[in-house]
DNA sequence: CCTCCTCATGGAACCGTTTGCTTTACTCTG
DNA sequence: CAGAGTAAAGCAAACGGTTCCATGAGGAGG
């Protein structure tokens, strides 16, 4: 039924090793045996096994991208469908193809990832987060299995990593809101495991003492990734007494909420409130009003992560110490939810 | 360096076989041997290798989401990220990885489905689309592939799909605005190629017929599911002498086109036009207006895609030839977009 | 004409599992 | 106590490739 490498050759008159070569493009193999025996794979319509190539190889052309724990929400994230969409696009014209999997939790996570990587069904893994403490990070390492993370790790000096400059990106939309004539600023920030909150939180306090700007721990508050985070925290903002007159969210759907919040209470933005946040999704100039965006190249991220990884699963050995940490460059988007100065008290 | 079933064989003083017994359970061995080999697989840290059993079982546990040709515009689809997290979640949980691939055209989809199902690297595959002629259906056909489509085909009856009842949806959502007192009704399609399209333009018209209203040409546009679509749909019903006081689109990206572009020039959802859409993403809640939605049930339309691939891989032969057809409810969501009754004239 | 190369190909072992067929060692039965 | 039956484990042949080594046929050089 399925037609193998053996019946190719017989029907061709030559040896297995022959065709293989034929498929390898080994270079001592005559012009006429590799015409006739490849007019026969067509015609037989033969398709190399990848699991016995694989075996022997002890490769398998595949990567896989391994989402957060918590997937169920973050999955909602246009952020991940950019992302993945940039390694897929990538893997495949490198000819690697891609699994996604996530556990439910780190442990199941970890025994997916070892599962995967020991039992050689896929040649590397891509880290779509960076906790502060990992033990699938820790099982990488010490198997020297090949693997990138998106997002920086600050206790692994040496790890291939793709992200941005996210504490100059949240420098850059604070000074954005001081340049703007804010001085009361608002961040809402992510989970302080994540180093990308931390980053982005850094910058933020990096701008405004940078101004000579008032800091007040009122005006910093934790959240998620989430249109909820936004939505509290904006509430909680409003009521402060001497309320900031913008605020930097650490995502864009943090932003969504606010919007929402701040449509309920009949409050206008830019007016009232000022926003910036970040990672530009398609749907940040969709909103009413559009929001400013740090555009962190989300695609790019995810297409050179594939590249890096693919590149260190080919050549192991050309690694220089050096380049562990590639930096994708931001830029930000100004749109109408930052176009307006506060009026001066 | 890796632990084969051999070092362990070795160690426990049994034979490879009788590891392999111990790994699948095999009645007719000693709960002793059971006992020691388990062991020391632990200690030894043993992971079978899946090249190797999927070499000889022909099986590889694992299926493959294609997605659409256009994969770069639909990506950015919260649709398809709700899609896939279904199907990764129920995947996951019956002990199945899964690949994701899609082609820059369908000479390469194809191509690629073929590599990957002649190959064996997947069991099956799980098609994220309906068009109306397809030739990876026609390869997954003759060859007796296991796949399901989400979505639905007239073509051939007897393929397994998982799909919603898309005409009645809009004949629903177009009945919802009828009963709020709309007659004027315009329709924002999709593709024509896509039976998705087809279906709900069909709904439309069934419930505009039912009600006996007038269906003019110039109220059906065609599009794609993007916003671009909606903006430009919005402009040309608007300018409309007799223009309609609401619209159906068919996607809720059309329907955040259609938002901006009113919101542009100063028009007021649902005042000047009542809005209903399909799929309700999470993001149809966060619009402002926050838009009405036919709710298709995204998450399980995946879960169930992937229930139904997989039990029609395990068992070929328990295909009833009845339930070829699963279909996933849908309800509407109404939402401020629509809560609107037009001034008669 | 003999030796030595080079080139194109064949033969066989191996990658790590699974599994049908044996073998071994008991336990039962009459 | 011999023969049958059975439970537990081993042997070896696949699965579909790749690759090292061997082989035979020319052609070149002396």
């Amino acid at each position: 039924m399925t037609v193998t490498i053996k019946d190719v050759a017989k029907k061709a008159g030559v040896s297995p090793s022959t065709v293989s070569r034929v498929l390898s493009g080994h270079p001592r193999i005559s012009l006429e045996t590799s015409r006739k025996v490849k007019e026969i794979m067509e015609d037989m319509g033969y398709t190399p096994n990848m699991m016995a190539k694989s075996l022997v190889s002890k490769t398998t052309n595949s990567i896989c991208i391994i989402l957060p724990k918590p997937a169920e929400e973050l999955f909602s994230n246009l952020f991940f469908m950019e992302l993945i969409r940039g390694i897929v696009t990538q893997s495949s014209r490198s000819g690697y193809d891609v699994l996604i999997s996530s556990g439910a939790n780190e442990k199941e996570e970890l025994e997916s990832v070892s599962r995967l990587l020991k039992g050689r069904r896929v040649d590397g893994v891509i880290l779509l987060y960076s906790r502060k403490d990992d033990a699938v990070i820790d099982f990488l390492e010490s198997g020297g299995y090949p693997f990138v993370l998106v997002g920086r790790s600050d206790r692994y000096e040496d790890i291939l990593s793709v992200d941005n400059d996210n504490i100059m990106a949240s420098f850059d939309a604070t000074n954005h809101l001081i340049s703007m004539g804010h001085e009361r600023i608002g961040f809402v920030s992510g989970p302080p495991n994540l180093i990308v909150s931390r980053d982005r939180l850094e910058g933020y306090r990096k701008a405004m003492a940078n101004s000579g700007l008032e800091m007040r721990a009122e005006w910093i508050v934790e959240g998620e990734f989430l249109q909820d985070s936004g939505y509290r925290a904006m509430s909680f903002f409003m009521n402060l007494p001497n309320r900031p007159t913008a605020l930097v969210a650490v995502d864009d759907m943090v932003s969504f909420g606010v919007l929402r919040g701040l449509n309920e209470l009949n409050y206008k933005v830019p007016e009232d409130l000022a926003i910036v946040s970040f990672n530009n999704i398609p749907l940040s100039e969709l909103s009413s009003p559009p929001i400013s965006s740090i555009d962190i190249g989300i695609y790019h991220l995810g297409y050179t992560a594939s590249q890096v990884l693919i590149q260190s699963i080919q050549k192991p050995d050309n690694h220089d110490g050096y380049t562990n940490r590639f930096v994708i460059p931001h830029r930000l988007i100004v749109r109408e939810s930052s176009m307006h100065s506060p009026v001066k008290k």
